[in-house]
DNA sequence: TAAGAAAACTAATAAGCGTTAGTTTTGCAT
DNA sequence: ATGCAAAACTAACGCTTATTAGTTTTCTTA
């Protein structure tokens, strides 16, 4: 068959997708080039478009594949019937998962999304800019139903989401902090900001 | 005399540093051509080489005078006769008005350094961990000293400059927010959440 | 005002880029 | 085994890049 090997768990474009954001992670989307890719792969680089249209629309894929992924989940975490403060701890928890299980993926939506092309930034933008919105209500209710300070709702958006990631530096630091302990202490300091 | 505006806080060579880290940070350095920096000065591209040697150039000053300015400020910070908590305040405000004041500059050398050329590299990594591990000893000195919780430094300073880091996000969010305010919103919570 | 230096310009180069065209190889189904 | 489709390959295109060479303009200074 192909060089590039598809698994039972992806087919030959998620293996580029993948392997294109642990490349663009390290190197930067705009510093990387389809020919290095293409070597990290084991292939010639006009091979590659078999299976994708362009470079630009790899970088497409891994945005809105991460972006997609925190929009359903914040669905799902809009229709439970709970308090601002377990949505709130929920929401972190997973962006503390996010960020450690698909790290080369969140790392390049969160730092290279400019090099998207429109009409893909403003979308890509406008995603956002409703994600933190809806943050941003669920805390408002938190403050209204008396469950939370009466702070800032955009700092406190601010601070979780910058918080989170932190996580970046993660790599850095692995050997000196244990994972799990990480995620509680940071959970229980964040939300002993936000608690009345 | 030149088309480059030499003012009196400035050399020719700051003006194209100064509208570089401009460029760098709004479109990324790789992603910016010597052709359109060029363009921002209102010059041709050429002209520039007659003060300075290369592109890489641009990115290493900016990258050294943030890495120059916070260490001289920590050298201070350290002779200073004081309690590690006030040290640590010191620190976050520099860090916000760092933030604040030459955004564009401590932008891009948090997020394009990864750029440099070697042995510029490997020198401002090794410089960034020696200011990490001299943030981690003051911490350190704190909690032997009775005045800091018992927590892991390394966390301690993961939370503290990636708060700060999120500040990159203001920019989006200036409307909502007032400057000072945030200021002191930040400086409180990081600093209560190492008090004993 | 003339001389010299600083800094702009135009033109060009070599290298690298994403991508396309055309061809050959590979692997599966019959 | 044979035929077909998928996917690899080589070669090359047109474009952009940072940078250099050589020349002209601009400003300073005496």
């Amino acid at each position: 068959m192909s060089k590039i090997k598809a698994n039972k768990n992806g087919t030959k474009k998620d293996v580029i997708t993948k392997k294109g954001a642990a490349l663009f992670r390290k190197k930067g989307f705009a510093a990387s080039s389809m020919r290095e890719l293409a070597d990290n792969i084991g292939v010639e680089a006009p091979s590659l478009y078999n299976h994708i249209g362009s470079k630009s629309e790899i970088l497409q894929n891994i945005c809105f594949k991460v972006a997609n992924d925190f929009n359903m989940h914040l669905d799902e975490v809009e229709k439970k019937q709970e308090n601002a403060l377990s949505k709130i701890e929920t929401l972190i928890r997973f962006h503390i998962h996010m960020m450690l299980d698909a790290f080369d993926e969140v790392y390049v939506a969160n730092r290279e999304w400019k090099q998207l092309k429109e009409p893909f930034l403003n979308d890509f933008l406008n995603q956002r800019k409703i994600y933190e919105g809806r943050l941003v209500n669920i805390i408002n209710k938190g403050i209204s139903a008396g469950e939370l300070k009466n702070i800032n709702p955009h700092v406190a958006v601010l601070i979780i989401l910058s918080a989170v990631r932190g996580l970046e530096f993660w790599q850095r630091h692995k050997k000196n902090i244990n994972t799990t302990d990480l995620e509680t202490d940071m959970v229980t300091h964040l939300l002993n900001g936000l608690k009345k």
